[in-house]
DNA sequence: AGACTCGTTTAAAGCGCTTTAAAAATATCG
DNA sequence: CGATATTTTTAAAGCGCTTTAAACGAGTCT
């Protein structure tokens, strides 16, 4: 039950220092002017009254709110796990952010209007699902960061990770394993899905041949995942890929479903990749080989292009690629013959228990 | 690049509309007084001008923020969840919700300074660590509500489940297929712990007999989960359990790992529960038996104890305990033999008994 | 001593909105 | 129709802080 004594304000401790409110912002602030024996008796008063600054009262006062918004869909990992860094690296920069989360009920839209209602100075969109246009609109009035995702909207920064280049990585390292048949388990329409597929092609035909490369129709949900896998699984066994390589994680999660539900093995039977490496993909019961964007980079840039429009006074639109590495784990490894799994559960289940993966790397994330 | 041409300012708006600023101010908030053709003219002259009130600005001549500061472990799916209904049960009531995220760098104690410096009006605190004592030094300037979690703190409103209800469905569930022999594994030192490790315990007693009962030092991590399932796998043949209750489903993913790896088959081989039903339960690849604390209502209680003290000046704290239910999925079936069974969800299950305990809820993997 | 610095301090004008108290306009009534 | 009650409108005083421009002393120089 809060006391209503109104919290002290910046008089009060003027008038407890014996000085003026001017004073005591410059002092609270650590701007220079006040002289040391003024610095102390403010600090002093300050701290005996217990105060602390209305924040909304010196946003309205100063130009600057020194905020970041920040939308984020909260149930994606992948998304809370850029938000610690962006949080870090704002931080660092003296900026605070405020978080919007996108719900059921609350799409990009309303979300982002949340975000200019508390005066944020720049908006940074975790995989935005806005259109260009959208984008490019909303970059008129204010400095956005689209992160993950290439956005061809005037205005806009732009952070990313070579997609292409992260599926070629793990292309390669399936080749690498001696793979020769490697499926692409494809996501849902947008620009995302035609990067990746796109390097998917590019490094088979390089890697392998052109005529090497299967597209096969998924999405982005495990669902999508496994529909994907059990299609390939349909595919008649000679013909079957030995590795697939999934549009993001959680569809890797249905095609692992599927194919251990179908009894075959992983990696033995199927080397499966995913893309994200969210927590998920690291846990010990899925230990999935991913491709990583590697989110403190994304998150470190996509807040210096912020803060450098803000500071900096940049007015060009910047487009900030990274490079993803692979994070090997458990479900990839050389198509070798069928082993007989020595403890099936619920028909096959192989993968990384007992014994190790043989030519496996390990590989801890982070950059 | 925005451009810096100010915003329109309410005196525009009046301007333009032929009123006083006070007008507007009164029909942009729905307020009674303005007549209906001031009305029309104001949201004329607003929709034209593309006027966006300064919340700042609202937030500071208007005593009220309507705001509710919420802290949250960004990582955890079970918050994640709590959070999307919390947003939806506070705009329902029109409030907002700012987000204050828990990281490596930022503990609760920084997050709910940050969340007062919002101005927020009451702290949802979700799943706190903070100590009674410091929860109660909050409360007595603040409102606060601690979700998901006991709290023997003057003043502060308690929303949580049931929890040893909760672990009292999990055993009933087992006792019901059949278990006689069901081990805990605890959860870290800690009230959420104890409650739900009494559950167990006097279930266990009422259910099978006093000295079935079998706790497990274990944790919140996986890590912690597969070290205990080690624990109990090394235990004789014959005095092994045939199920094992965790202490949520991190601990639980942990556990099955660790069975997996050994070889011992789920549900055949040992039957395990989890707690949370989290998000990662729900996944095909997993599959977890799991007791759910029912978030909507967690969320819509904890808002709804929020709300009544800031507006019908409730003054007595509360202390909301929910039910919990079980839901039952793939990881629990009869002790039986292990039987190769490629769809073990189809096995044996069974209801639970206990007449008084609340809902089991069958509900398919894979949301 | 007066003219001029230069480093400190502060009075006062906002920031954009809400709200109160009072004025203005309109309606009601004997 | 003047007086009173009622509904609408508004001028103006903040909300708590920042910031600008002016004021103030204390040195420095001629």
């Amino acid at each position: 039950m809060p006391s209503r004594p109104s919290r002290p304000r910046l008089e009060d401790v003027a008038s407890r220092a014996g000085v003026s409110t001017a004073s005591v912002s410059l002092v609270l602030r650590g701007q220079p002017g006040p002289s040391a024996s003024t610095r102390e008796s403010v600090l002093d008063a300050a701290r005996e009254l217990g105060y602390r600054p209305d924040r909304t009262a010196s946003l309205l006062a100063r130009r600057r709110t020194k905020l970041l918004g920040v939308t984020m869909d909260v149930s994606s990992a992948f998304h809370a796990e850029l938000l610690e860094d962006i949080q870090a690296a704002a931080d660092e920069r003296g900026y605070d952010i405020v978080i919007s989360p996108l719900t059921r009920t609350r799409d990009e839209r309303r979300a982002v209007e949340s975000l200019l209602d508390f005066r944020c100075e720049a908006l940074l969109l975790l995989g935005p699902t806005l259109t260009d246009p959208e984008l490019a609109a909303l970059a008129m009035d204010h400095h956005v960061v689209a992160i993950g995702r290439r956005a061809a909207a005037a205005g806009v920064d732009v952070v990313r990770a070579a997609d292409d280049a992260g599926v070629a990585l793990a292309v390669a390292h399936l080749v690498d394993l001696g793979h020769r048949s490697i499926a692409f388990v494809d996501g849902p329409r947008g620009p995302i899905s035609a990067l990746r597929r796109r390097g998917y092609r590019s490094a088979v035909r390089r890697l392998v041949g052109g005529d090497a490369v299967l597209v096969v129709p998924g999405g982005s949900t495990e669902d999508a995942g496994g529909d994907a896998a059990r299609r390939v699984l349909s595919t008649e066994t000679g013909e079957r890929p030995t590795a697939l390589v999934a549009f993001n994680d959680r569809a890797a999660l249905g095609v692992l479903d599927r194919l251990r539900r179908e009894g075959v093995e992983v990696p033995g039977g199927m080397s499966v990749v995913g893309y994200d490496d969210s927590p998920i993909a690291r846990l010990a019961t899925v230990d999935l080989t991913s491709v990583s964007q590697a989110p403190e980079a994304m998150a470190v840039a996509a807040v210096q292009a912020a803060t450098e429009r803000l500071d900096s006074g940049r007015t060009q639109a910047v487009d900030v690629v990274l490079d993803p590495h692979l994070v090997v784990r458990g479900t990839t490894g050389p198509p070798a013959h069928p082993r007989v799994d020595v403890f099936p559960r619920a028909g096959a289940r192989g993968n990384t228990s007992t014994g190790e993966v043989p030519s496996t790397v390990r590989q801890p994330p982070g950059l």
